[in-house]
RNA sequence: CGGGGAGUGGCUCAGCCUGGUAGAGCACUUGGUUCGGGACCAAGGGGUCGCAGGUUCAAAUCCUGUCUCCCCGACCA
């Protein structure tokens, strides 16, 4: 007897992409790698700017914008810089009908022409720390791009700081990280792993980069985030210094950090089923989908009328308690099309309310992850939708964890490793040598992802504590 | 750039082998009946079959060239 796949046994890539467009988040765009991002996936980013905004806010970060050209000669001014980007880049050569002197170049990440205005507006120990957030779009020419996950053109934020002493700004990289974290797990319900990359992964300019790694449910790992200590490099390529507090000039420390549209991504492939769009409430636009029943075609017009207003009354209650509401009332459409249309596009909860439930003062609730009915006094429903949303947080998360650990080993040989290549997370040591490193990946497939740690929140800062994975380091495949 | 696959109404695809001037399902429009897990019936609108050559009385179909897209890898958030 043959099993019957389910949409994402048969080809996750194919489900993800699909789901994406059945749940209209995004499509592809006519300018090849770019994506055009449609209201449903841009309300997600709404809500990930709103509540990543606040919390940089809470750490003292500030915002500001930049020009989305950069001059080429900018970028070259750092060696590595130039050298990690230079492949990827698109550059302006024509404006106003003229060939320009010097082309300028989309920007890739804004280090370059950020440092530039830093090293106007830095003259003292007195003007430290400067931390500086800002969302915008970038473009990195990939040879092979998937929606939300790697598209030429994205949208991020990228923060930039600077710092007066090198641990002042080891301290900024752990905190963002540390944000990066919180947000993951805390809004996304999606567990990550805090660690250090490889001199091969790091950030082309700096001089450590960090990153949060979260396990898909095709057990790759997906980057969801990255945090990186510059040092000097970018300062003095830009002699952006500083008079200390002895007198002299220094060059400044600094910091960037970075997440991107593909968090939506991660978020998709962390928790959706084969019904479609699965959202933490937490970064839900919608909560609440309200579906009277028993209104269509020949149903008595008072009944109707009954429903309606007790359907409205709820709504504006739900709303009350601060939660997005639709009031899905389209007499064209069967309550069975509207069930799957909004499971399809993730609305966490919904409430079908008839002459049935009137009669019980109650309706049916049902938990977009569970689909399971269930049946709720009308004077309770605004309560239990309540803690239904906050179970489901829980609960997702839970389920993204439990299926993380599942399906991470630590493994002790070179046979080991190559044997699990598709299991999911393997730590394993690993003697440092980017030559292992490359050899690995050409016989398996698989990159380090990083070398895990935990971090510490101290008041104003956050610092690491200890290596979970006892010197190992995480290898998978990845996104 | 290598290895696969595909270009036919808005979408998914059949037709191609064995040439005869284009079909289905979904979606859309109109009317009617429906409406507690993707409703049904009827009537409509919409495509010169990726592009350019060639063979032929005749090309979606055969030949040559070309472009594009998707999947797997290399690059990467």
């Amino acid at each position: 007897m043959a099993e019957k796949l389910t949409p994402r046994e048969k080809g996750f890539s194919e489900w993800y992409v699909d789901l994406i467009q059945k749940a209209k988040l995004a499509d592809y765009s006519d300018v090849k790698g770019c994506m055009v991002i449609r209201p449903n996936g841009y309300a997600l980013w709404e809500n990930i700017q709103r509540v990543m905004d606040k919390m940089f806010k809470d750490e003292g970060v500030r915002n500001a914008y930049f020009p989305l050209l950069i001059p080429e000669s900018y970028l070259k001014k750092e060696a590595e810089h130039v050298e990690g980007f230079n492949p990827q880049l698109a550059i302006v050569t024509h404006a106003g009908g003229q060939k320009l002197e010097e082309p300028y170049v989309i920007r890739p990440t804004s280090e370059t022409i950020i440092n530039r205005s830093f090293s106007k507006w830095i003259q003292s120990y007195r003007d430290l720390p400067l931390l500086l957030n800002q969302w915008a779009n970038v473009m990195r020419w990939e040879m092979r791009t998937r929606l939300f996950l790697r598209t030429t053109e994205f949208l991020w934020q990228e923060g930039h700081t600077c710092h007066e002493t090198e641990e002042d700004a080891e301290k900024r990289t752990l905190t963002m990280l540390e944000v990066y974290r919180t947000f993951a797990e805390d809004y996304m319900a999606m567990p990550v792993l805090p660690g250090r990359k490889t001199e091969s992964e790091k950030f082309a300019g700096a001089l450590r980069t960090y990153s949060i790694e979260a396990m898909m449910q095709d057990k790759k790992a997906l980057q969801a985030g990255t945090s990186h200590n510059l040092g000097q490099n970018f300062a003095k390529a830009f002699d952006t210094q500083f008079q200390g507090r002895d007198g002299q000039q220094h060059h400044v420390w600094q910091t960037s950090w970075g997440s991107s549209t593909r968090l939506i991504g991660g978020l998709i492939l962390t928790h959706s089923d084969d019904a479609g769009l699965i959202v933490p409430p937490k970064l839900a636009a919608t909560h609440v989908v309200i579906i009277p029943v028993g209104i269509g075609g020949k149903a008595p017009e008072a009944e109707k009328a009954q429903v309606l207003e007790k359907v409205h009354a709820l709504a504006a209650d739900l709303r009350k308690a601060g939660l997005g509401v639709v009031v899905d009332d389209d007499e064209t459409k069967t309550p069975g099309f509207k069930y799957n249309e909004h499971e399809l596009t993730g609305t966490c909860v919904r409430i079908e309310l008839g002459p049935k439930d009137l009669a019980k003062s109650s309706c049916v609730m049902v938990r977009r992850d569970l689909r399971q009915k269930e049946f709720v006094p009308l004077d309770e429903a605004v309560t239990k939708v309540q803690a239904m949303l906050d179970q489901m947080q829980k609960d997702l998360f839970k389920k993204a964890k439990d299926f993380r650990d599942a399906h991470t080993f630590e493994v002790n040989s070179f046979e080991e490793l190559k044997a699990k290549a598709d299991d999911g997370f393997l730590l394993a040591h690993w003697d440092g040598d980017a030559k292992t490193e490359a050899r690995i990946k050409e016989e398996t497939g698989l990159t380090t992802r990083c070398r895990p740690f935990s971090l510490k929140q101290e008041p104003g800062k956050c610092v690491m504590t200890g290596n979970p994975s006892q010197g190992r380091i995480v290898f998978s495949k990845a996104y």
